[in-house]
This record gives structure tokens, sequence and C-alpha cells, in this order.
DNA sequence: TATATACTGTACTGATTGGTACACACTATG
DNA sequence: CATAGTGTGTACCAATCAGTACAGTATATA
């Protein structure tokens, strides 16, 4: 009967392009499993509790993924410049160069906030957080690296919210290379 | 039977926080019935093509009041920097100081994107172009006018993204005092 | 090769989805 | 005050929703 097994990791993967593409309510089991190639009923035995716990694995993963190819390299204080260079290139791939949306961001907007919202917070919390630390470490005051943090962050989710709107990647890309020129360790 | 009579008008402003609040496919006809008070017959009989075409009103409105106070302002060659302080503060107003989302933002990041994306593209595209002009008009040039627009509109768009993925409407306020510093003509 | 565990297809459930039908009640006009 | 047009409540529809049950088939370990 089944031809190609399944891992759990596989289906997050999946999981999350689906999520991102049609956000919480719009990603019925008929589209995910369609999107995904999974039945239901490896859905559910990858994810008990249903629709609701696939929306949250696939919220830790993303979070995971950018703790550990973002946050954290930007906590590093012995080389903070290449910690925040490290992030626009990850950001850059990680988005497609705009192709790609925020699925955090997708979450936050839509339905799912009221559902997710300790997760949503905690995404962004750590995002502008470990930016700060950086830019302190480059030098900024406390206050200044904090302001400028939340800056990048915000530009970075509007410049996909932009892209995405207009059908236009490259408006992610020129977004980017604007909040980068703002960081006086990192523009060239 | 019927106490309050009800207009088209009224029903579109009702509407237009239901979307806001759970997006296009989050808002089923039990949720929108419940929160504008008006019963399916009611909804069928002010937009009898059914829920796409009280979307489709909603943004209609949405654009037409941008366009009759932020968008048109902008354009007045006579005093550029009166509307670009004109967009800033009513930006704030419309967006109660970042404890309301951008309805178009939603739509373009949700599973509406590719039902309305003419109407998003349109509003994103208008915004930004009209600021342009005002920002030409007050002595940047062409090409700087252009990317100096889209900076203001994404960072709007990011702002209203962070302030409610932390729930801290205070990043909104903090984000269009950044972005309005930035402009020579209206910064203080 | 035996057996336990991991994975999957098919068929169902009750609840909810967007939408329709139609009788009824308001309100504005003559 | 008659009557036309505008607005509304109730009851219904087929389709789809998330989720369940269960019999099966793969794979891994021994």
């Amino acid at each position: 009967m089944s031809r190609e097994i399944a891992e759990r990791g596989d289906a997050i993967t999946a999981l999350a392009e689906v999520f991102r593409e049609h956000g919480y309510s719009g990603s019925s089991l008929a589209v995910i499993t369609q999107q995904t190639g999974l039945g239901k009923s490896s859905l559910y035995h990858f994810f008990p509790d249903g629709k609701r716990a696939m929306a949250e694995a696939v919220l830790e993963e993303v979070t995971r993924w950018f703790e550990e190819h973002v946050f954290s390299p930007l906590r590093d204080p012995e080389v903070p410049a290449r910690g925040i260079e490290n992030m626009f290139t990850a950001v850059d791939e990680y988005f497609r160069s705009g192709e790609r949306i925020c699925l955090v961001g997708v979450f936050a907007l839509g339905d799912s906030r009221d559902r997710f919202e300790t997760r949503i917070n905690r995404y962004f919390g750590a995002w502008t957080e470990a930016l700060a630390v950086a830019l302190q470490n480059t030098g900024f005051t406390d206050e200044k690296a904090m302001e400028m943090a939340e800056e990048v962050v915000a530009g970075i989710q509007g410049g996909l919210v932009l892209a995405r709107s207009r059908q236009d990647p490259e408006v992610f890309s020129r977004t980017l290379k604007r909040l980068q020129q703002r960081i006086p360790a990192v523009s060239r």
C-alpha cells in the first residue's frame, strides 16, 4: 500500500509551505493532503492533536531555524558585525529574495493571531533583542541599538508585505540593501 | 420584524472591521452575521454576489478613503510638505496609533492574496507613487523620491505587523516618528 | 523468518461552510 | 391609505470542514 515512507521532519517542511501560502484557516485538510502528498491518516499519525498541532510544529521549526541561523550568531560578542552581515544574507536566502513571505507574519496578521500569540510574540521579540545586542556590540548605545533593531525587523516585514502585494520581489531586495546601509559596521 | 433598518454603507463599515480582524477565510458568514449584527438575508440583500462581493466592497471603500484623505493631498504640487505631514497624521489616526492593522496588508499576506491581487497591487502602487510625487516636489530627485517612498510605505506596513505581533501599539508610533524624521521637509 | 512498530488508504462521522427560498415587515412615495 | 420597494428572520440545501475508526502494508530489529 504505502510506497514512500514519510518522516515527521519532512511533513513539517511541507506543512510550512502550505501554511505560508494559504494561512491557517485557508489551509483546509483537503488542501494540506493535496499539497503535501500525505494522506489524512499519515498527518494524524504524526500530529495526533490535529491541524492546530501541525501549525504549532511548523512555528516551532521556523523559530528553531532562525534561532540557529540568525539569532544565535547575532548574540556572539566576538564578531558582532559578522553576525549582522550573516543575518542579512540568511534572511535574503530564506525569503528567496522576496519571493517568499514570513510565515510568522502571515499568522500574526491572520485569524490565527490569537491562537498563536505567544509564539508570534516570542519570535519577533527574540529577533529584535538579538539584533539589538549585536548593534550594541558594534558601538551603538543601548537605546539607539534597540531603536535600530526595531526599525530593521519592522523594515524586513514591511518589505515582504510590499513585495508580495506588488508582486515584485525586487522591492524586498532594495529594502534589505537600504536597511543594511543604515548600519555603519556592515555598510560598505 | 425588522427594528433597525441598515444601509449598505454601514454594512461596509462593519464588514471592514470583521475582515480586518479575521482575514478573508477566517470571516465565515456565521462570524460576519454575529459581529455585524446583520442577518444573512440583509447581507445578501446588499451583496447579492455573496462574501466575495462583500470583501470587494470593503477593499474599494478602503482604497477610496485613502485616495481622498491621503493620496490626493500628497499629489498637490502647491504644498507637498503639508501633504506628507497630513499623511503621517491621517495614517496614525486611521490605524489608531497601532491598535489597528491594515486590511489590505491582511489580504495581501493571507489566502485571499490571489483573489484580490489587482486591488491590493493598486492600493500600494497608488500610495507609493503619490508619496514619491510629494517627495519630488520637496526637492528629492526622481530616483531618491521613489526609493524613499517605498521605504516609508514598507516601513508603515512593517510597523503594523510588528506592533500586532508584539501586542504593543507603541512600536507603530515609534516607527511613524522615525520615518517622518527621515524626510527633511517634515522633520522638526 | 518472526514480530513489533511505523506508516497509510478508505470510509465514515457530526458540525459548519457559503448560498438560496420565501414569507413577512418596515418605510417612503403617490 | 394603498402599494411598491427596501430590508429582514427562519428554514433549508449540497458541499466541505476537522477529526475518527480500522484494516491494512511497509520497515526495523532480533
